[in-house]
DNA sequence: TGGGAATACTAAGTATTCCTGAGTATCGGG
DNA sequence: CCCGATACTCAGGAATACTTAGTATTCCCA
């Protein structure tokens, strides 16, 4: 019984992968296909993905990312909030994400005392 | 000469795992015996997850971010800057983090116009 | 100077996991 | 009812990781 966090006793991954797919709204089989995934094979696989059966390396999580517009550690994260930071970042130009920086590591600072 | 950022040809999750053991400072072989590897084999597999040779499940780089005091998303962080925000997010108090949510979605408002 | 221990690293065979191909289940529209 | 689309399952062959045995290098110190 460990269960750090609300929902589901899928993996991280999966849980992840049909979060971001489902934002997007396109089906398993085309995602694969997007990502280079043969189309006989794509359904299946992805769908083992999202189900936890099978886990899917890295470079193929790098290529759904940039599918579904999410960063790839997006899909590691099991906690709720560090995933949305995730998102948010990733969106932002990189001269805000430096401004981003700056203002955690003085929160940071803050902090410690 | 497909490169996405400056250094090595090694994967992103074998530079991130050396990154963070280093800067705790403790040997490959001990690092895995704290996740739970067995010592005989633990030198061995912690070196080839360091050179890329193989790829650690999910589980172990889990275990492994819990012993080097980083968050597991970031052995999957491509990019620096990504990286450098993962760290210093998780190393923020609950109340804080959602302070800084709050303050990336000011900055994602302002950007896209 | 010459062990000995610690650390980093490699090779190869076995063990484990994934990918492919074939198939079932369900739903909605025509 | 039938068809296409989508989601999903299973089993065996294909690919990858894990274990065992070993080498190389450094540092300590007797």
């Amino acid at each position: 019984m460990t269960r750090t966090q609300h929902s589901a006793d899928v993996s991280v991954i999966a849980r992840r992968l049909r979060e971001a797919r489902l934002n997007v709204g396109i089906s398993q089989k085309n995602l694969g296909i997007q990502a280079g995934i043969d189309e006989f094979s794509s359904s299946t696989r992805v769908n083992q993905y999202e189900r936890g059966k099978h886990v899917p390396d890295f470079q193929t999580l790098e290529k759904f990312g940039s599918i579904l517009h999410v960063p790839t550690a997006f899909f590691y994260a099991r906690d709720d909030v560090t995933a949305e930071m995730l998102l948010l970042f990733a969106n932002l130009p990189r001269s805000q994400q430096n401004r981003a920086l700056s203002y955690l590591k003085k929160l940071g600072q803050k902090g410690v005392g």
